[in-house]
DNA sequence: CGTTCGATTGACAATGATCAACCCTTGTGG
DNA sequence: CCACAAGGGTTGATCATTGTCAATCGAACG
């Protein structure tokens, strides 16, 4: 299998074995390149192999009331497909946000690997557990926090998570999202995301200009969006 | 393993063997009764076994921005803490809606017999896939829909659930519910609720008194509420 | 019979949506 | 090299869905 970043993470989450460790190395994949915009797969597909994005981002989104609502949004090392193991269609368009790269790995080869190595289907396991806390988080971003907290929780998520597999340090890192893909996922419109955002600047909490965003008061933020990280571990 | 219902998801959805059944029906357990409001885990617990729902309702929940916020309801045959395998600490109460009872398995046996079975290992990943496809909902409806669609996808969701371990048919069920109890899960002020709920009672979609709900009219609630079960197979 | 909980109703307030411009940067074709 | 188009960001004015507050009602229960 592919991606460093994945790997590494499985390997700590999952105490796996050597051959184990070996095996997931050994996977088999191929490698996709995205433009922003691309769709990697689309709503009502029935995948035969597992999505891993290796750089970039990709987003879970499909239209609910005449509103495109994303309910996702991947990092490298995440694999946004990987429940298609389990469940033939996959029900929303996975959509690459500015250019990133994709590497696929079939469900066939992958299967094998898992019944021969249980530790992995273990590991695998704990990466689904893992996406389900941070719906759960957006369940309760989304149910009952005002717009200044709720975008606040979403920047120290995506800060966290891209730290976790080296891709921000100090708070500090290369984001594609427009403001239009906030509103997206926080349920808010572009206008108020638009002014909730420069509420945050005037703060002094947040730069955030020309795809890159840094959290300048981590501690501020976090108490504002009453973010923990806990959950991502 | 207890219950009833939760083996025969399994059996069909992870295609056990026979041994594998064994080992799960043989899983030893404890029962507990709890009462209306009793708290069956509290949030910041390092629980030592899984908890099964036998019967009556659980609830997830957490108080956010100073509202208490119900990110998960559970239906009997559903493990609610089935991810703390994985995660040491819960972050939410799992808390009993009218009185319920539930079996808990520990987990030093329950690894034990996943790393004997690796097939039920599987399956149960199956379950956290279904619970994570369940949560995406949750967001995609507190993030995009209005107050009236967003109740009715929240009552077809409860009533096919219902229907698929046989505790509801033609859509009339018993649920302990109270509207409060809609809002929390909603994202929604007890008062809106009510006058959502009735909103639906007028236009003749559900029955929905003394702790009993009945949809009227399943497909114009489906339609209204933009719901499509597919997603809980 | 009084108390409590859940449901209901009305009046009013507010957060956030919508609509409509406008600006600025970037990219592209002539 | 310039003109223009397009996309993203920003702003102001207005609207409305939903929240808050407060009171009432009815049923269940001890």
């Amino acid at each position: 299998m592919p991606h460093q970043r994945l790997i590494k993470r499985l390997l700590t989450a999952g105490r796996l074995s050597e051959s184990e460790q070996k095996a997931l190395v050994g996977l088999p994949y191929a490698v996709r390149n995205l433009a922003d915009g691309d769709i990697a797969v689309h709503q009502g597909e029935r995948p035969s192999a597992c999505t891993v994005l290796m750089s970039g981002f990709l987003s879970r989104q499909r239209v609910i009331s005449e509103r495109n609502q994303i309910s996702a949004f991947y990092v490298p090392g995440d694999i946004p497909d990987l429940h298609c193991l389990h469940v033939p269609t996959i029900d929303h368009d996975l959509c690459s946000t500015g250019p990133s790269t994709i590497a696929t790995v079939s469900h066939v080869v992958l299967r094998q690997v898992l019944r021969d190595f249980p530790g992995l289907t273990y590991a695998l396991w704990g990466e689904t557990v893992i996406q389900a806390a941070i719906y759960r988080e957006w369940v309760e971003n989304l149910g009952a926090r005002a717009a200044l907290p709720r975008v606040a929780h979403l920047l120290c998520e995506l800060s966290t998570r891209m730290q976790k597999v080296g891709l921000a340090e100090n708070g500090k890192m290369n984001l594609p999202f427009t403001q239009a893909d906030f509103a997206d996922a926080c349920g808010l419109s572009v206008v108020h995301v638009n002014r909730t955002i420069q509420e945050l600047r005037r703060r002094g909490l947040i730069d955030w200009q020309s795809q890159t965003l840094e959290l300048l008061q981590r501690a501020e933020l976090e108490f504002i969006g009453d973010f923990n990280e806990e959950y991502l571990h």
